[in-house]
RNA sequence: GCCCGCUUGGCUCAGCGGUAGAGCACUCGCUUCACACGCGAGGGGUCAGUAGUUCGAAUCUACUAGCGGGCACCA
């Protein structure tokens, strides 16, 4: 006999499968020798080169290793592509921070020293999140493994650069724009956050020029103050349309400023009457465009005063700059009141940093013929389909439909370097090459563009720039557009929509078909989990404590939902690997033999009740299963197995085997009936093996069964694993309802038999004496199951018949489809006991009685409702 | 301000037009020859509230309340 530890142990299945898994190329789509197998691909969203695993990519990549293999198992071809993105901010961050413990800025280094030395961390401390992956499981295609800094890709890169920059979709203009004081560098409008914040508003006095007296203005930021170009009211405002047109002093400055009237102003806010800061502010930006009015810069780069700003503040940071201005003010009592005010103010996503706005050059693209393209495929094709379409379809669409240009620059030097020149009289030259610009300028002085590209622009190329475009590849040709793309709801503008309109932009067909958005998995207390709140639980440590397979099967049932994470429900799935672990382990303990049956179910006609009652059970789950996995409904796939293996399988199939399969002699009859239970298990482990890899590749291969025939025909001649075997489909044939019927039948018995037993309070060593009347049919059943029954009900003697002639000192049970049964019970009986059972039985039946009767003497519901409904009543 | 989602047993969540479900927790019994990470038997919910639609509503509609998101140019 085979000894098996009582207690499964998961990291020893998680040490080896996975790199024999690797080595032997299983994940790859090679491996698929089936010319017309159909394709299934996924693109994975690349983690950040600075990333390390969170609960957020072990939760997606569960989704997306699940499905793959799912896919894989039902003989796809199929391809999940890895890889990496190189995070130009962060990555950069977390550079200069190392340089910063030896003393060094990035200036000190240089541009080209700095990006080397980028290349270097990335080596050694980059990519851990790689190595983390291969312990989640992940089936993903490491011999396709894409960084968005290679070669290839940057070509990609350029090559979109200049197709957009000579169709005019790419320009360079100088706008106001969101800057990062910190960082020093651009962001565009979706990577600053809009925070709440306690603040206060002042109230400035502006004098008039010439007249008496002043307009009062409100706002957050007095120190704008002295950049300030006019003053705006609502034209309707009747308060102030006689001065619309006057001149006033701003204080401090002394600048003579107008007084306009634009639509913009609000009059009910503050004073009505809104001071005019076009170098520093969005709205007034606009507004200055509108009116033609100067623009006077007086913050800088280092959120520091310019000159502009008058020699009193040169220098001074906005902070200081702002008292400064107050404290001017009051003193020639131009400060009207200062109030308590909450309001939000944007600040760097990054580094929480509060942005400033200020007007610079910058590269731009322009998004409205590319959201008309990813609109158009949406509204006229419904592509791509969300999941769930509410309520991620709408709020695509709104954003599309409210999309403003992109600003594509960053002043950074870690990413892709903008492949514009400039000559030395200042024209600008887009090329793929430096050669080419040459070749395009005439001339070989020219100076590259500092910038480099925002990160999500090469990350809107990856669908395609992974599988070798521009060149029309194999790969490309294949697994383009990707099947499913999965993902969380937090990075819908930012990549998703994005990538919408890069890949129908250059490759004519949207980059992925579905798109499947997750949950979020929050803290016990509903909080998201971050690392600044130090709330996060680390998939690793859950890995360690509970198991990969446990852990995968929480995630997994997650679904599309937020959830508290719930350390219990991870252990419960744990005991679930213990449970699966302890039938396999009794299956092996009793299957010598079992590898003699050439067939161990035969004509399905001909099988005891039990067997035709669990082909049943299997095939039903896996119709279900992969319906569920078709639908991304991983929640019900989950539950439909555990209680398939648990419920069925365990409590009912191994225990009405046990008779036949553990007999001491071998017989002909016990080695089929071990047949048939390893191969129901063998069956199982395939269903099982998307959610939980490790545990169902351990066991898998531990079975006595011709390994080899499992094997998908897809897979011509691999060596067996169970990550290539078939998935089951149902065969349709072997669902069977009436042998559903009457295993129901023989399950109610036992358990009313069984309830009896526990409120009787019978000693589980006393064996009983059953009396079963029923209908001849329901006879027949009992008839064949006696020696089931019996020992599941630990009874010492059974006697069926048609009619209902009980002795009085016996316990009776009412079954479905109108059988009682009696459990005799001399000298046992409390009859006091079995009155108060009996009683409280009674009046749930009357209930339900007179709940049908009423239902049924309705005449509206008889009338109205569904004749089977009726029948069914 | 606009849009959206959620509210089901003590906890975490399914169900989304036909008699309320799971896991955990709880109670009782059990060294039953795979498993106490187990086995068997139980208790527990007027499905947030109100009004409607319907023969019938946790499930559809409207409104209300609480919670949570997203978007937005209120200085």
């Amino acid at each position: 006999m085979i000894d098996i530890p009582k207690t499964y142990d998961p990291k020893e299945a998680e040490q080896h499968h996975y790199a024999r898994w690797e080595e032997r190329g299983y994940f790859a789509p090679e491996i698929n020798t089936d010319r017309a197998a159909p394709v299934f691909s996924i693109a994975i969203p690349p983690p950040n080169v600075t990333g390390s695993l969170h609960m957020g990519h072990a939760l997606q990549h569960t989704m997306m290793d699940v499905l793959t293999r799912h896919k894989r198992m039902l003989g796809y071809r199929t391809l999940w592509l890895p890889g990496m993105d190189h995070a130009g901010i962060s990555t950069q961050l977390m550079v200069t921070r190392e340089l910063k413990k030896e003393g060094l800025t990035r200036h000190d280094l240089g541009r080209e020293k700095f990006v080397e030395r980028v290349w270097k961390w990335k080596e050694e401390y980059g990519g851990q999140i790689l190595n983390q992956m291969r312990r989640e499981g992940a089936s993903v295609d490491w011999s396709r493994f894409k960084f968005t800094m290679d070669e290839d890709l940057s070509r990609d890169v350029r090559e979109v650069f200049v197709r957009l920059y000579d169709e005019g979709l790419i320009y360079r203009g100088n706008r106001i724009v969101n800057w990062c004081p910190n960082d020093q560098t651009v962001l565009s409008d979706l990577e600053v956050q809009r925070d709440p914040q306690n603040g206060k508003l002042y109230y400035l006095r502006y004098p008039f020029k010439n007249r008496d007296g002043a307009i009062t203005v409100a706002t957050t930021r007095p120190e704008t103050m002295l950049g300030d170009t006019a003053v705006a009211v609502n034209p309707n405002d009747e308060r102030y349309s006689s001065l619309v047109g006057e001149t006033l002093i701003l204080p401090i400055v002394n600048r003579e400023i107008p007084v306009i009237a634009d639509e913009f102003v609000e009059s009910d806010f503050g004073t009505g009457a809104v001071k005019v800061t076009p170098a520093h502010d969005p709205n007034d930006y606009e507004m200055g465009i509108r009116h033609n009015l100067e623009q006077v810069n007086v913050i800088g780069r280092f959120a520091r005063m310019t000159e502009e700003a008058g020699a009193d503040f040169v220098g001074l940071d906005r902070y200081k700059a702002r008292d400064l201005v107050i404290e001017k003010l009051e003193a020639s009592d131009l400060l009207e009141k200062v109030v308590d005010y909450e309001f939000s103010i944007s600040k760097c996503e990054r580094c929480k940093t509060v942005i400033e706005p200020l007007i610079s050059t910058q590269w731009f693209l322009r998004m409205d013929p590319l959201r008309d393209l990813a609109l158009a495929n949406l509204r006229e094709d419904g592509k791509p389909r969300f999941v769930p379409q509410v309520p991620y379809e709408k709020v695509y669409a709104d954003w599309l439909e409210n999309l403003r240009d992109w600003t594509i620059s960053r002043q950074l030097w870690w990413g892709h370097q903008i492949p514009a020149w400039y000559t030395n009289d200042g024209d600008i030259i887009v090329a793929r090459s430096r050669e080419e610009a040459e070749a395009k300028a005439g001339t070989n002085e020219l100076t590259q563009d500092e910038d480099v590209l925002d990160t999500w622009f090469s990350s809107a190329l990856w669908p395609f720039s992974t599988l070798g475009w521009p060149d029309e590849t194999e790969d490309l040709k294949t697994f383009y557009p990707t099947s499913v793309l999965v993902t969380a709801r937090d990075i819908i503008f930012l990549w998703v929509s994005r990538m919408m309109m890069m890949g129908l932009k250059f490759i004519g067909a949207e980059p992925f078909l579905d798109v499947y958005v997750t949950g979020t998995i929050l803290d016990k207390h509903g909080q998201r989990m971050s690392k600044t709140k130090g709330n996060g639980v680390d998939p690793l440590e859950v890995f360690d404590k509970y198991g990969v397979d446990a852990t995968r099967l929480t995630l997994a049932q997650v679904g599309s939902t937020d959830m508290r994470w719930n350390e219990k429900q991870v252990e419960s799935y744990r005991n679930f690997a213990n449970k699966i672990w302890n039938a396999a382990r009794f299956c092996l303990m009793n299957a010598e033999g079992a590898d003699k049956v050439e067939s161990a179910f035969g004509d399905p006609a001909n099988l005891p009740l039990h067997d035709r009652w669990i082909l049943s059970r299997l095939n039903k789950t896996a119709v279900a299963v992969n319906q569920q996995l078709d639908n991304y409904d991983f929640h019900a796939a989950v539950q439909e197995l555990y209680h398939f293996f648990w419920d069925d399988f365990c409590d009912w199939y191994i225990e009405l085997s046990k008779t036949s399969v553990t007999e001491d002699t071998g017989s002909n009859d016990r080695d089929i009936a071990r047949g048939r239970l390893v191969s129901i298990l063998e069956q199982a482990l395939r269903l099982l093996h998307p959610f939980m890899p490790y545990l169902t590749e351990e066991l898998w291969q531990k079975l006595p069964i011709k390994h080899s025939q499992q094997i998908h025909p897809a897979y011509a001649r691999v060596e067996p694993t169970v990550m290539l075997a078939a998935f089951p489909r149902a065969d349709a044939s072997l669902i069977d309802e009436r042998a559903e019927a009457e295993m129901e039948a023989v399950i109610d018995l036992i358990s009313r038999v069984r309830n009896i037993r526990s409120e009787m309070n019978i000693k589980p060593a006393d064996r009983i004496q059953l009396m079963i009347a029923a209908k001849p049919n329901l006879q027949s059943v009992f008839s064949a199951s006696t020696d089931q029954i019996a020992r599941l009900t630990r009874a010492k003697e059974i006697s069926i018949n048609g009619t209902s002639e009980m002795p009085k000192a016996a316990a009776r049970a009412v079954l479905a489809g109108g059988a009682e049964v009696a459990v005799p019970l001399e000298g046992l009986i409390d009859f006091a006991q079995e009155r108060a059972r009996l009683t409280r039985e009674k009046e749930k039946l009357q209930k339900e009685a007179a709940k049908l009767e009423a239902q049924l003497g309705n005449a509206d519901f008889v009338q109205r409702a569904p004749a089977e409904k009726v029948d069914e009543l």
